[in-house]
DNA sequence: GTGGCTGCAAACATTTTGCATAACT
DNA sequence: AGTTATGCAAAATGTTTGCAGCCAC
């Protein structure tokens, strides 16, 4: 089931293109969290390239159309991009390895509820970011 | 009842100067949520100004001191800054006036609990971003 | 007096934009 | 063929840094 890019493209009246069918495979293949930079190295295939200029192009394209989503991991200047699942997810970000966890829970419907039963407030978008230390790196330090 | 920056300077072995005052000052003032450009605008004084890039500075060491906290309001490439409260708390944005509220809540460390006991992973640091459509504005689009 | 702080300007990093060429429809 | 998307280079934006002089200690 290949997700269909293309498909979505050309019904919004966008044109199918080598740049933006690469940029969608990867972020794919990847399985997430890329920075504009990473996805134009890993784009770099001999001959072939995406333009750092047109990644972004790219991106925000895609993030207009709901196919993926920007996120700002840790303090960083850096914006990190991954495909848009439909399910609501959080990220927990390991300060030490850097690697970064999606959590999936009901937490962020409790925040909305929250939000527009009690404060008469429509909620958009809920961002939640964790930082901390994982399992994994605890227990090297130990 | 004075917050006392300067306590907290020297006895860190940090300088009282005019310029850290000033800025923690506006901080207090303005009720916080301010970028440094802002900062540094808002203590353009006449004669007496703080330079952008002494904002910058004097904000890097009140955080690292945890006098303030950084925090990215809206998917925005500029940071805002406000004096660090001890009681946990998260933002929500008014993404058609721009107006930012705080709430408390028991929210984050119900979070951390969650991570902690059934992840293994330590959290260290939770931010919880809210954006949307506030009362007011709701209102006035009807 | 001395060493840490500030202002100034220049460097940096990330993202955006203008324009000519290439490529999808 | 017509028009949209790309590459390239340059601009814009937000933040950091080097260095000389100034000020708190």
């Amino acid at each position: 089931m290949p997700s269909d890019v293309a498909a979505r493209l050309r019904e919004r009246g966008y044109r199918v293109t080598e740049a933006r069918l690469r940029v969608h495979a990867l972020l794919r293949d990847a399985g997430g969290h890329l920075t504009a930079d990473e996805i134009a190295d890993g784009l770099a295939d001999g001959e072939d390239t995406v333009t750092l200029s047109s990644v972004y192009r790219v991106l925000a394209l895609f993030e207009e159309l709901d196919l993926v989503r920007s996120t700002r991991l840790g303090g960083d200047a850096v914006s990190h991009w991954e495909l848009a699942h439909p399910d609501e997810h959080f990220h927990v970000v390991c300060g030490t390895c850097g690697d970064v966890d999606h959590h999936r829970g009901s937490l962020v419907a409790v925040i909305e509820e929250h939000l527009r039963d009690g404060h008469d407030f429509e909620p958009d978008e809920v961002t939640v970011l964790v930082r901390g230390t994982c399992a994994t790196c605890r227990a090297a330090q130990r």
